[in-house]
DNA sequence: AATGAATGAGAATTCATTCAT
DNA sequence: GATGAATGAATTCTCATTCAT
């Protein structure tokens, strides 16, 4: 793979660093890779056009950098979520997750802007790659609670798991849609995507999964 | 709402305004709105530069005539899915959505790719509007078929039914994005996004939606 | 072949056109093919930057376009004096174009330059190619004056075409060098490149070529 | 004249100051004078950016010292061919330098590709000097070999020695251009510019020159 | 003496929009 | 009503040169 980062930007004080990338995820994820400007971006970061160029081979090179920086903050979420719910059920884990994933959009909207840009735009360098690494983490995460919840007999034994992970993923990131896009309110039955109201929205739809995916009460008289 | 089609187009012989429109859809599904070059629109069109400008105000009243354009088309499709199959039972019927769906992407991918492209792009103007309108087509579709099952007692009364257009809004239309980005593969649990392979899929999904949703058979000895 | 030129040129008025091809011209023949500034061009041609991309596809068609205009120009004059001298011996044509060649590079030395420039520069698009057409003009014109020459006795008859070629074209290519650069003076043995002086010259040259090339004149007692 | 090499650079290790003039050799024979990048030569050097500046003004600066450099090589070789063939006749000398220039470009094509570049290049600082130097060099070499020549009564007394310096160094430095690019091959007659072919053609080539040049044999009878 | 980060002017190219014909 | 030439601001990217450390 090509370089894309410069030594030099790698060598620049940290705060340096944080104000371009800062800049650059805030442009990336508001406009997209082709659209966004780097002309706003250095106007942003209050550095020199040329200045950029010293730190990453071009524009390219700037967006897979912010991109790798978001997707390990995003890894990090997973990572920490899964271990601290280890003992939990599935239907727990999946609620943590999917109030995690809330908590994580309404602190790192543009991380959240910037995944959601780039699912559509075909222009993007290397999408189909970057687009693969995120969904596998998030089936990676998904196959890991079934996989679980299936030997705990927490679940129906029979159930499909590809699908189940489909649909599971399906679920989760569409709701996280709902919460940033006011657009889906309309599916979601809400009249304004307010934190109370989504978060009585999740507690049902969990109690739907429950009812489709747990295994079966034991027979009462045993 | 200002005027966003000139009479000028209206009055143009009906081949020439569909020439017009096919250019129109073709350029922004592929590029999105941004992105989308009325030079690539004119060339393809066969006509002038000027005249784009005679029959509409600017680029943004050329992208929301095409729009509009489109929802028609798919607005009538879900009236006909709809009405073909009012005698079904409630899982058929969203089977045969399901099904009805991927033909139509596979049959209008412009018309679908446009709504990919307009999903997360906050450039696009009046964004907000167009988006719930699409949204809102989906949502009343779901609603009906929801309440004729809930009527039959072919699902639980218990069910909460605005989670559950939801759910089933966010399964379906994930559904078709994974039929069209290959990088969905991988959490549609995949090798290759196959139509023999995406119709088993379906089948399973269809399956664990029945068992969280349907209602429970009568008792046997009544 | 891509296409170069856009319509849209063609159809300029021609005092439009001329004030393009001449800012073009002089630009290029100034600074060579990379060096040259379209910038410099508009701001000669008194044009908009963007105009100069309605009138062409990118530099490497506007350098093109002016490079053929170019070679027309030399054809012409090449036609033009091997016609007007058929009657003429060897050694007269061959002055006689050797003036010509003098005569039209104080006329056109802007022509004579974007050749000179382009004969060493790498980056010049089709160079391989464009150096080709030249080149042959000349082997071709020097090839029918030997031709003839020989045909009629003027030469010795065991004359090495092909060598005999090449050094009359380095020849004379040299000489009209010599008298665009000045420091060419020194092997010209000229103090100063002025008119009168290289005109000596060339006829003491071409005594020389005389010597070399002519057939020796028949036995005195015949 | 400004100072362009600074001492700092002098003071350097033989081969700091090597590796240095290497790049900027290679770079400039490579891309001419305003195309070369100085990034370029600091990467192929191993210095910094900062330091070219320690040793050298500016870029004309490195420029033309590379330049007395390659032209200090260039004299090296005229000297050594003149002084080792000071017993031969005109022709066989002619021919000598012929072949010792062939070999000499094939050995040191950068100092070559050096003085080619800069031929025609205007924007080459003190193009005029530094192209006079190097022409006065080969007019020096060219009349010191004639003036043995005459003197020895190998070549018609009559010779106009200017003329025919002229002549030889045309040819000569034509005949090098020739085995460098390509696109002389048409007027060199050849299909192939490969060795073999050159190194046949250059005899062809000093015959008719012989023919043209030397001096009438004795008459026989006495 | 050596470094390498910072700079900003200038390069080629694109494009929505206007307007005279 | 139709045309298509004209525009200029915006785009990404390069590069010689400076200067604080």
């Amino acid at each position: 793979m090509a370089e894309t980062v410069r030594p030099t930007f790698l060598n620049l004080p940290e705060d340096k660093q944080a104000r371009i990338i800062e800049a650059a995820l805030s442009e990336f994820a508001d406009k997209g890779y082709q659209q966004a400007s780097l002309n706003v971006i250095v106007a942003h970061s209050g550095i020199a056009k040329g200045s950029l160029y010293q730190y990453f081979t071009d524009k390219a090179g700037i967006f897979l950098y912010v991109f790798d920086f978001a997707i390990a903050v995003v890894r990090r979420l997973l990572v920490q979520v899964k271990d601290s719910t280890l003992e939990e059920d599935f239907f727990t884990r999946l609620e943590r997750s999917l109030l995690a994933g809330l908590a994580f959009i309404r602190q790192h909207p543009k991380i959240y802007g910037i995944y959601l840009k780039i699912l559509f735009d075909q222009q993007v360098p290397q999408r189909q790659e970057l687009l693969q690494r995120v969904r596998q983490y998030a089936a990676d995460y998904l196959h890991s609670l079934l996989r679980q919840g299936l030997a705990r007999g927490e679940l129906r034994p029979d159930l499909p798991v590809a699908s189940t992970v489909f649909l599971l993923d399906a679920l989760l990131d569409r709701f996280l849609q709902a919460a940033s896009i006011p657009a889906f309110d309309v599916v979601l039955g809400l009249d304004q995507a307010n934190a109370q109201v989504l978060h009585t929205r999740a507690r049902e739809l969990l109690e739907v999964l429950r009812r489709g995916l747990a295994a079966p009460p034991p027979p009462a008289n045993l």
